[in-house]
DNA sequence: AGGTTCCGTTTGTGACACTAACGTTAGTTA
DNA sequence: TAACTAACGTTAGTGTCACAAACGGAACCT
């Protein structure tokens, strides 16, 4: 529930320019999934470092970093939330004391679980108009295209 | 050109999440085109509005930020920032003196043109990995995502 | 004349990607 | 063993962007 509600047509110049469509459906996507992660007292971050630890295990920070394409500065404010909420825990590891080792705890699994479900019906509100194949089509589209340009930057 | 070359795989949990593949490609097509805008010294806006202004004449900001999907708030910087550049003229309508009616330069059209060649360059780089019929399939998807979910933000 | 709505503008916020620097620790090499 | 290099976690800060809130002025409507 935003504001105007008289749409007016943008050119169709811009309409056509699929760099535009990308940001464009990025944003009302994000918007969803934002809205609907904080109603569940969680971000996009959460999840993601959850769903890394689950596949991965136990983990160091920077492998998080890595892992999931959050900045090496910004995982520590995920972890604290993370841990603050007792869903993860951070211990200094034995083998090597550079590192913190993350574990994810019950609790951890538990909420992953949950936000399993909230995500993935926020998905489908994301893709509503489109039918299952279409969707993978999409999600191959879009694949080749990161793919593509990760090599460039980095990005996982 | 940023930093950690080492590629670690990210959870496939992730990798296919729809939601989540779509932000990271604007993310990488925004970082883009926004290197190359800037290299041109222009941003996103700038080419947005000038588009506006060839196909709709002159008209006042409101009018551009509808049509753009750029904030009423933000409009005034951009078109300061265009005007400082001599590619737009700002004026008081007589007809309507709440109205400031924007009106695209000579300078602003021939600057409008290089812009095309630019932004047709850079969709071409981030389209790189598709096909002809790929890209068009791709922005016909992105097309009906954004229409859907458009009519509760009021964006165009 | 009064209330509502639109206009342009200013100021501010919260999220995010990203950079820079520091102290600590590990591995590597001299 | 000593010195260099590189990785780690952390703090602090930058710039950008979408968005909100409030304002004075001007138009419209009754």
């Amino acid at each position: 529930m935003t504001h105007h509600g008289e749409v007016t047509r943008s050119p169709a110049r811009l309409r056509r320019l699929p760099t535009r469509l990308l940001s464009l459906a990025a944003m009302l996507s994000d918007r969803l999934v934002n809205e609907g992660l904080a109603h569940a007292d969680a971000r996009k971050w959460h999840y993601a470092v959850l769903a890394t630890l689950e596949e991965a295990g136990p983990v160091s920070q920077a492998e998080l970093s890595r892992r999931t394409g959050i900045y090496r500065s910004d995982v520590v404010a995920v972890i604290n939330e993370l841990a603050g909420r007792g869903l993860v825990e951070r211990a200094p590891d034995p083998a090597d004391r550079r590192r913190n080792v993350i574990t994810m705890t019950r609790q951890g699994l538990d909420r992953l679980r949950s936000l399993d479900a909230v995500l993935a019906a926020l998905e489908d509100e994301v893709l509503a108009p489109l039918t299952g194949p279409e969707r993978d089509q999409l999600t191959g589209l879009l694949t080749r295209l990161v793919d593509h340009h990760a090599g460039s930057t980095g990005c996982a």
